[in-house]
DNA sequence: GAGCACTGC
């Protein structure tokens, strides 16, 4: 049995049983009939100190606590307050909450500050990526993301100033929080008087107690008693949203875009006011469904009245993303088709009815041929109760999703892959070996990563120089690499610059290539394609965006001047931020901070030192600008978007892949073949290179 | 002549 029991002196928490039996659960809330509970309302009429009571008493016993409790259940804004009244903060320690998105962070932190009616900054702070809103004399409670955290262990390995560290929303089992978990894990052995509290808002909760339960090695001492039990508890809280009924499609459909379109005609028909979402996986098929629904709408007539249809994706436009926060008219209808950003990223207030595809786009990673793909996969359970949770926010709302009853229980899996089995992991093998943690291929992994991905990223840091032949950091560059917040490929690209004479401009482009995309479309492809033309360098993308950057600068920085040239103003603003912390960076691992001016030869060369293993050479006799890698022969192809797009350079190096019906170049420059050799003599020395040929 | 789910340091 994973769970514990415990009954609150007069209050009697619920006793619930798990889905599939054996773990207990408590229960704060009293009514055993109505399927959800306002916790707020429950608040007047019950004595807080159930929830508060319970959740103490279980920190103060247990080395791990796990809650479970969907929005509203208080654990985000309560937990970290009740810990700091009942003494968690004392003596100068430090409660830590960690968030995976940085807004989540500035949001809990804002709310919290308030609800205790401190100023932030001071006893309540957050820290994020570019932003320090903490004292440390003052701040008692520390709201952060999960990447700071797993950054503030490269300084403090025991993470020793924190008494408790809650992890939220660890059922989306990102990347960092993965490697937190593991981390943490390890922590706990060397820190007894630890407290963790790891926060879901599902019922995996089993799996996470079974990782935790650190078992004595000396099992006759387990009746003693010293210190919190290591078997973790596990509290389960009823959340506050209202009830949102599920209706499924009778048969399977083969159009979930046509199915979209005559569920939401027949919503709008049929149904009383309130606002729509629609689930479904990317542009394409939102443009499609804005259009499809729109057009439709005004031939019934009357409906196209009563209707406002929007696209939601994080590739809109600051002013077009705004518009879906803005309040729709008197007697209107707001529908909003949108990717899984609005699962967890953005909240719509107003929203009584779903409609859930039953798919998005999800990232895989194939280690045998080193490519990230995105396709279009079937979602989870969890995403799917997520999905329809966005229904139940104001008021009872129904979620209809375009898939079958059967499908839903017998097919779809209860949870989605973790990112660490779909990532590729240069990246997080190389913070692991930072914090000192030698066996890699050992590491204690909430879900282990596959051992094929394990060597490859092993054998990407080897040849990037990181590693040494007994796979331990090298001395300074891995180091180096590892302090730099990019992927070892540009962190090597950088340092290389120091020697190259050409610092000021690699971070600029590292800068560039660490935001989506500095181009948008404002008023056409037309415009957008002259625009690129203006500040298009033969040398390849890198160097057209030095180009733009120096007109970023000598236009002062200027919204106008973006917009003339069909630049994203918000991105150039973020490149901004990301240099200045790069250049910070760079300046404390004794690199120089210095300019090539005009010799972008050695530009190339400190992107070929970082990206060697990305080199492709044009097919001999290749009319349709065909290209091989030179580690795979794979077939490959200059991105349309690219400056170097029917130009074809014999030699070229790509920063990533693309890969739809065929493999994409995105972020091209051109290279002389001899530096490879210069740059990376052990990774292809061994390689029939014939680099005269051709 | 085509495409970019979403985060994060």
């Amino acid at each position: 049995m994973a769970g514990q029991f415990w009954k609150p002196g007069s209050a009697k928490p619920r006793l619930i049983d798990d889905e599939d039996g054996g773990v207990l659960f408590y229960s704060t809330t009293p009514s055993s009939s109505s399927s959800y509970v306002n916790l707020e309302k429950e608040r007047q009429r019950l004595p807080v100190y159930k929830y508060r009571e319970a959740i103490l008493y279980l920190v103060e016993t247990h080395s791990t606590s796990i809650i479970v409790g969907e929005t509203g259940s208080g654990k985000t804004t309560q937990i970290p307050q009740y810990l700091k009244e009942a003494g968690w903060a004392d003596g100068g320690r430090v409660i830590a909450c960690t968030q995976p998105r940085r807004l989540a962070v500035q949001s809990v932190a804002a709310r919290v500050a308030e609800e205790m009616g401190v100023t932030l900054g001071e006893e309540v702070g957050y820290t994020i990526r570019f932003e320090d809103v903490t004292n440390p004399d003052l701040t008692r409670i520390k709201f952060l993301t999960d990447g700071v955290l797993l950054r503030e262990m490269m300084d403090d390995p025991l993470l020793s100033k924190y008494s408790v560290i809650m992890v939220d929303e660890a059922h989306e089992r990102s990347l960092a929080t993965d490697i937190l978990l593991g981390l943490l894990k390890k922590i706990q052995r060397r820190r007894p008087e630890l407290r963790l509290i790891i926060a879901s808002a599902t019922i995996e909760a089993k799996s996470m107690a079974e990782f935790f339960h650190i078992r004595k090695r000396r099992p006759q001492l387990e009746g003693e008693d010293h210190g919190p039990q290591t078997e973790p508890a596990i509290l389960s809280v009823e959340g506050r949203a209202f009830n949102v009924q599920i209706f499924y499609i009778e048969e399977p459909v083969s159009d979930y875009l046509r199915a979209t379109v005559s569920t939401v005609m027949s919503i709008h028909n049929k149904e009383s006011m309130g606002d729509i979402l629609v689930f479904l996986t990317g542009q394409d098929d939102i443009d499609a469904a804005v259009q499809l629904i729109t057009d439709e709408a005004q031939n019934s007539g009357k409906s196209s009245l009563g209707m406002i249809v929007l696209p939601l994706y994080s590739g809109l436009t600051r002013a077009d993303q705004d518009l879906i926060f803005s309040p729709s008219p008197r007697g209107k209808r707001k529908v909003v088709i949108s990717t899984n950003i609005a699962e967890t990223s953005l909240t719509l207030e107003g929203i009584v009815y779903v409609v859930d595809s039953g798919f998005s786009k999800q990232r895989f990673y194939n280690p045998i041929t080193d490519i990230e793909n995105l396709v279009v996969a079937p979602i989870s359970k969890a995403s799917a109760r997520q999905r329809a949770g966005r229904a139940g926010r104001v008021r009872p709302g129904k979620c209809y999703r375009l898939y079958t009853e059967d499908y839903f229980v017998n097919e779809m899996s209860a949870h989605g892959i973790p990112e660490m089995q779909r990532s590729n992991l240069a990246s997080s093998v190389i913070q692991l070996k930072a914090l000192g943690i030698d066996n890699i291929l050992g590491f204690d992994w909430p879900s282990s990563p596959s051992p094929e991905a394990m060597v490859r990223a092993l054998e990407v840091l080897y040849s990037l120089g990181v590693l040494d032949d007994d796979a331990k950091l090298t001395s300074p560059v891995g180091f180096q690499v590892a302090e730099i917040p990019l992927d070892p490929m540009v962190s090597k690209m950088i340092i290389a610059s120091d020697q190259l004479g050409c610092s000021e401009e690699i971070i600029t482009v590292s800068a560039i290539l660490s935001v989506q995309s500095i181009w948008i479309s404002v008023k056409g492809q037309k415009e957008l394609d002259e625009a690129k033309m203006r500040f298009a360098a033969a040398e390849g993308d890198h160097v057209t965006f030095l180009n733009v950057y120096k007109g970023f600068l000598q236009s002062n920085r200027s919204s106008k001047w973006c917009h003339q040239n069909s630049i994203n103003y918000h991105a150039m603003k973020k490149v901004i931020e990301v240099r200045q912390q790069l250049r910070r960076v760079a300046q404390r691992l004794g690199l120089a901070l210095k300019s090539c001016e005009n010799d972008m030869q050695a530009l190339r060369k400190a992107v070929t030192a970082g990206f060697f293993a990305n080199a492709c050479r044009l097919e001999p006799y290749s009319h349709n600008g065909t290209y091989k890698t030179l580690r795979g022969s794979q077939e490959v192809y200059i991105h349309p978007s690219s400056v170097l797009f029917r130009v074809n350079p014999k030699w070229v190096i790509y920063n990533s892949l693309v890969s739809t019906d065929r493999q994409y170049m995105r972020n091209v420059i051109s290279i002389d073949p001899s530096w490879l050799r210069e740059a990376a003599p052990h990774f292809y020395q061994q390689q029939p290179l014939n680099l005269n040929r051709h």
